[in-house]
Order: C-alpha cells, then structure tokens, then sequence
DNA sequence: TCGAAATGTGAGAAAACGAACATTGTGTTC
DNA sequence: GAACACAATGTTCGTTTTCTCACATTTCGA
C-alpha cells in the first residue's frame, strides 16, 4: 500500500508547487522562459530554478535550453497548461493506452478529476470528433488546444485537491447532461467499489456517473485493492477498468466475479 | 553608401540571404533556433550563425536568446492566445495597475473573459482574501496556484474564441450568484455602450453583469471609441474604465459625462 | 526531536559570447 | 589577365554566462 497523493501536498518549503505552476504560466503566456529572470522574480536562486525546470522537463511540461526554457515541441498552441502529470507517469501513460483501446471516438465523452484521466483525455484529444465534458481545469485547458473539439465545462466551486469544480453548482448543471462514456478516476479500488480520500468530491463525482450511460474507470494498479475514506459507488456501475498491468490474482478475480472486465495496453 | 540589398542579390560568397531565409524558415516551424545546431546543419561557423542572427535581430525578425533566438514578441502563432496577451502586455500592465489601485481585496471579484482581465486576476490573486468568480478558463487554471483562494468556476459549453464557458448553462449558473466587483473586458466601447465580436458570448456577458453591483471596465485605451458588431450594454452599467492611459478628449467628455469615471495607474 | 524535502552556496567545468584578425571567394578595374 | 576592393566566412582567444555537482542549511511535519 502507498499512499495516494497525487494533489494539493507539495508545499513543503516555499511553494515549490505553485511556483512551478506559475513558471508554466509565464512560459506559456510568453513562450520561454529564463532561468535568471525567474530565479529574480520569485527570488530563490538559480539553482532552484534549474531544479524546478528540470523536474518541469522530466515530466514532459517543457523543454530545456541553454539558459532557460521553452515550450515542448508540439505544444505550441497556447491552452492552459496541462496539470501535474506528476509520479509515475508511465503507468498512467500505459492507462491511457489502454483507454484508447476501447473508447469511442465519437459521443459524449466524460472525464472525471484527476492526473490518470487527465492523461487519458490528452491522448485522446486530437481524435475526438464528438463532446468532451468535464469539471476538471486541467482538462478544459488542455482542450483549448483543439479548437474544433466541442467541450462543456462543468461549473462550480473550485476545489484545489483535485483542481475541479464541484459542488451543488456542478451536480446541477450534469442534471442537464448526459454521458455516453465515462472516464473515472479513484484514490482506490476494491471488491466493494471505489473510493477517494475527501468527501467534497463525492456528490459531483456520483452525478457525472448518474449521467453515464457506460463507465470505464481509468487507474493504474497502485490502487487496487487498497481502500480510501469515502465510497463513491459499487463496481456494478462500471463496466471496465483500464489500468496498466495485471492486478493481484485475489482482487482480479472478485472484481471479475463482479461483472467488470480488465483492459490492458 | 551600401547596396540597399533587399533581395535576391547578396549571394557574394555561400549564400548568406539564403542561410538567412532557412533559418527564418526554421524558426517559424519550430518557434526557436539554437546557434550550435544551425551551425551543424548548415555546415558554418557558429560565428557566422551568430552573426546571421545578429543581423535578423536588427532587423526585428526575430529575438535574441542565449544559445540561439526565437520568435520575436508579438509575432508567435499567428491568433493564439498567448500572443494576445503577449501583444501590448504593457498596456495590459499598465490597466491592471490602474485596477490594482480600485478594487477591493476582500468580497467577490468576477472576472470576465479576455486577456487584460487575465492580467488583471493575475495581479490581483496574491492579496485577494475574498472569492473569485470566473467564466475563463485561463482565469481559473491560474487562480490554481493559490491554494487558499476561493474560486467558483461557471461553467457552460466552451467557447474557443474566448476561452470561456458560456451558454445557457453559464447564464443559469450565474443566477444563483452574486459578484460584488465585476471585471469586464469589451472588443470596443464608445459614447453609446461596450461591444463585442461576438454575440456568442453575449448572454453570459449580460447575467455576469447583471449579477454585479459594480462593474469595472478593464480595457486599454486602443478600445476607446471603436465600435463593434454587438452591443453589450450602455454605459450606465459602467461605474468606472480602468485604462492604461488618457483617452482622446471628445470620447472622455461624453464618457464622463455619462457618469463614468476613468482610473490611471 | 528527528528526518525528509526544499533550498541555498560555492567551486570547477562547460557552453556561449564577442572582438580582433586571417582567409576565401567574387566582381571590378586597369 | 593581374591587381585590387570588398563582403562573407573562418579562426583564435579571453571573457562572460550558465551548468553541474557536492555539501550545508532551512523548514515543516511526524
């Protein structure tokens, strides 16, 4: 077991976290950045500067040069940033893998909160002909990108733990919408269902699986059979877990016994 | 005296207007270049490559960096988002001084979509202890960076063109909201009114304001006395024009004498 | 109190810069 | 055709900037 931090924890020090988030915003508002100029602004020392680009660059966010940094090849178009696709990249990049493996291109597509779905729906993008919907700000953001693509955002009160809108506002405005396939995140899955660490999400996250007809829950395995605070729902409303590699025999074959089926990359 | 080579001429010895012209190219295409590599792939000096450099930065078409240059401000992807904000950030600058100085740190801050509101949010963010409402979705991926910021988010299907969530969905939203400071962009205003583009984006437009007790109009002084295809409202809506500087004296007069007051930085 | 993460500091290495000077084509002039 | 002027290019070298590495320090949570 692990803990599932994925959001909203690393403010150790400074602010390393949101400083980082605010070099991302320079270097897309101005297209570059430099390693000086921020080191002055945000007056830490330079070195901290490297060490924020470098992490920004392992993580795929931007691209290294000699004296600062730029936008990522093929991120040239301005959107919001795209979220912290922070740890364990590779496994979520195998979930999304998987996802593209069995989501339709066209239809109504929902994306829960979270860095896994983020991903997904990164991958996805550029072949979607239908709607996207979601209440994460990462993903609209990252959606500006494709200016053809139809999106609705899901209003609400803004929640940085997982950097969605949620709240009555937002249960109220999926009343109105419908979903054809649903991409779910969660802190943890077990026999019994999934669950994620605060409760605050928990009535959005139900009404967007309300609004579905087909769920597809979207994690890697580092969740199975681990189990968090607050239960959103049973495994009977999903259909299929993509995920990134096999699952514990015992978990694998409860969760079968329920009904869902696994999808690998 | 010099040849006032333009074209075509000064091909003396390798072909340095050539050279010049692919490095152009190759910047368009990647949005930078670097020094070492166009040295490599052209197969000079990097002497000669700085120089080439030097001399198209002289000439404005493109900006110099450590290690190679990238495009010139201003002139990034042509229509893009950041550009906007990028083209006369100073002016933008200068409005949000002058919106820094007027609006209240504490209440609700609605947020209109568009770059110099965007400016403005972001400088306002760091001192704002009250809640901030927006239908931008930039607006919203920045207020992100600080934790303890209430933000409510209103959503609605997303209008690329402004990066904003409008429509029938938003509108309803922002009945049930009440802004206190309302920070308003418009494409032009005069005697008679704002204006906008687009009339997508008028009804959110019109229940934002109509959700506020005090509109602020953030816009530089480029919008003054142009007119646009849609009417937003009249200026009795208006309590004040934030701008970056004075505005010609027969728009100011009608303008203030409608009752609307301007603010410098 | 302890420990991990974040940050700062300093020195040596590497990269990039810029100026001065040497070299190579190209075209002109006699 | 030889001599010349000149622009383009290459080369060298000392200076400046940036990078990297190792280690010290600070901060905050357990």
């Amino acid at each position: 077991m692990q803990s599932v931090s994925t959001l909203g924890e690393s403010l150790r020090h400074g602010g390393a976290e949101r400083r980082r988030i605010l070099i991302l915003e320079t270097l897309f508002r101005d297209g570059h950045v430099s390693v000086h100029a921020l080191s002055t602004e945000f007056a830490v020392a330079e070195m901290t500067v490297r060490r924020d680009l470098k992490q920004l660059a392992d993580e795929g966010e931007l691209e290294l040069v000699h004296g600062g940094a730029r936008l990522p090849a093929g991120r040239q178009s301005p959107a919001g940033f795209s979220s912290r696709t922070q740890s364990n990249s590779r496994a979520k990049q195998r979930v999304a893998d998987a996802v593209k493996a069995i989501v339709p291109r066209s239809g109504v597509l929902g994306v829960d909160a979270g860095t896994t779905t983020h991903v997904c729906a990164l991958e996805l993008a550029p072949e979607l002909t239908g709607c996207v919907i979601s209440h994460s700000v990462p993903v609209l953001a990252s959606m500006l990108a494709w200016p053809d693509l139809r999106v609705i955002g899901v209003g609400g009160d803004l929640l940085h733990e997982n950097q969605a809108m949620v709240g009555p506002g937002a249960v109220a405005a999926l009343k109105d919408l419908r979903i054809d396939v649903l991409l779910l995140g969660a802190s943890a899955v077990n026999a019994d269902g999934l669950y994620v660490h605060s409760s605050v999400e928990l009535a959005t996250k139900r009404a967007m699986i309300d609004a579905a007809s087909e769920v597809i829950l979207a994690t890697d395995a580092s969740k199975a059979d681990a189990s968090g605070a607050v239960r959103v729902c049973g495994l009977d409303r999903v259909s299929r877990i993509a995920t990134d590699r096999e699952w514990g025999a015992e978990i694998t074959e409860k969760i079968t016994a329920a009904g869902v089926s696994f999808v690998l990359p």
